[in-house]
DNA sequence: TAGATTGTTAATCGATTAACAATC
DNA sequence: TAGATTGTTAATCGATTAACAATC
């Protein structure tokens, strides 16, 4: 039940071979080689393979892979045959964004939001009530809070962290700028954007 | 002038030795050895050195690293020292956030936002201009554009981007959830916020 | 059956870590 | 000068690729 000690380069890839898989269910496809998928997703047949079978067997030699099969095992893998409950702190642009942005398809569902800003308490972003950010904790011990996603200015986002793990939630999905320290067995997950608009400059100028 | 053959894990190591060196500044905290910054940071002293080594000697043996220094040669490594013109391509929540964010204090310009909604085109999101995505390849050719941003639907993410590299952009930071196709003379950034979501998910399921 | 393709082991490649001479 | 710390080479570790026997 424990997929240990997976490094995370592979972890990394599962979600494209999420994507890609579903794609090709949408287009009717039913079945695929390694080396097929291969030059669909841009990883080479050796490291599709290699990559599958750090979870089991899921193909069948001299036939491929069952695409829907696939598709359902790499599902299981990554969690998403069950729910999550998620809220956001902060309720800014980016908040609006990710609440409007349809991860409940996935079994990614928003629960609350929460803010300081009394010119938006008790207010609503979509269908997910506001919060005062003062009830997080009561908020939380009231209800399994599996994600959540701090959406704060750089500098208060530690301690939100902070507040958040000691109330119990599971996980961090962080848009802050800013390296937050949680204890180990919380998991935490960043989506530095800004990094992410650094790469992209220096690629620019470095290439020829 | 050209620093080629740097590999990835180099390169997205270099906006987070940035945010750290620029902390450091606003602590008025001088010169640092890469043992120090090695626990700031979570990378090895050696591996510190090493990136550093890549493009230079940045460094004074016996002494360390002086910390604006540094943070200068790193900034120059990235290309911070330039601005970038961008545009956004969807007029979304997505963009708002964007906008909104700060990444003009970098030296990251936004000059427009496109969308086909004609309830809001016309309208301005924060100070920007959103223009008719029909003009797109108007605007492009008559003002210079760095990077395009495209935060449309999946849907038409490809067709976008195909124009936007007719056009002349020199890079493409993409948001859509999908795996775009660019020649490969243009700068292809990806923020796969499903794929982040998704690893958190995994990571949630696979802790003991 | 013969051909195709997996699962898996072995070989290679690249990135990280360790070590230490150079030198501030 | 002596101590500290870099820059850089060598060693190790981990990830990717290649190869091929197993088998559908």
């Amino acid at each position: 039940m424990n997929n240990n000690n997976i490094s995370m380069a592979v972890i990394r890839r599962l979600p494209k071979y999420h994507r890609c898989l579903g794609v090709m269910i949408k287009n009717g496809k039913k079945r695929i080689s390694s080396k097929d998928l291969s030059e669909v997703i841009g990883f080479s047949a050796s490291q599709i393979r290699q990559d599958f079978n750090n979870f089991g067997a899921f193909g069948q030699q001299g036939y491929g892979y069952n695409i829907k099969e696939l598709y359902n095992e790499i599902e299981k893998i990554i969690g998403l045959e069950k729910d999550y409950n998620m809220i956001v702190i902060g309720g800014g642009n980016l908040a609006y964004s990710l609440v409007g942005y349809g991860f409940g398809n996935l079994g990614f569902k928003f629960k609350a939001i929460f803010d300081n800003d009394k010119s938006i308490i008790g207010k609503k972003i979509y269908d997910i009530n506001v919060y005062d950010v003062n009830i997080l904790e009561t908020f939380i011990s009231k209800n399994k809070v599996d994600i959540a996603i701090i959406t704060t200015p750089s500098d208060v986002a530690q301690n939100i962290a902070d507040r958040l793990c000691i109330s119990g939630v599971r996980g961090i999905w962080n848009f802050a700028p800013i390296d937050l320290n949680v204890p180990e067995d919380i998991m935490l997950e960043n989506v530095h954007m800004v990094d992410s608009l650094m790469t992209l400059a220096y690629l620019l100028n470095d290439k020829k």
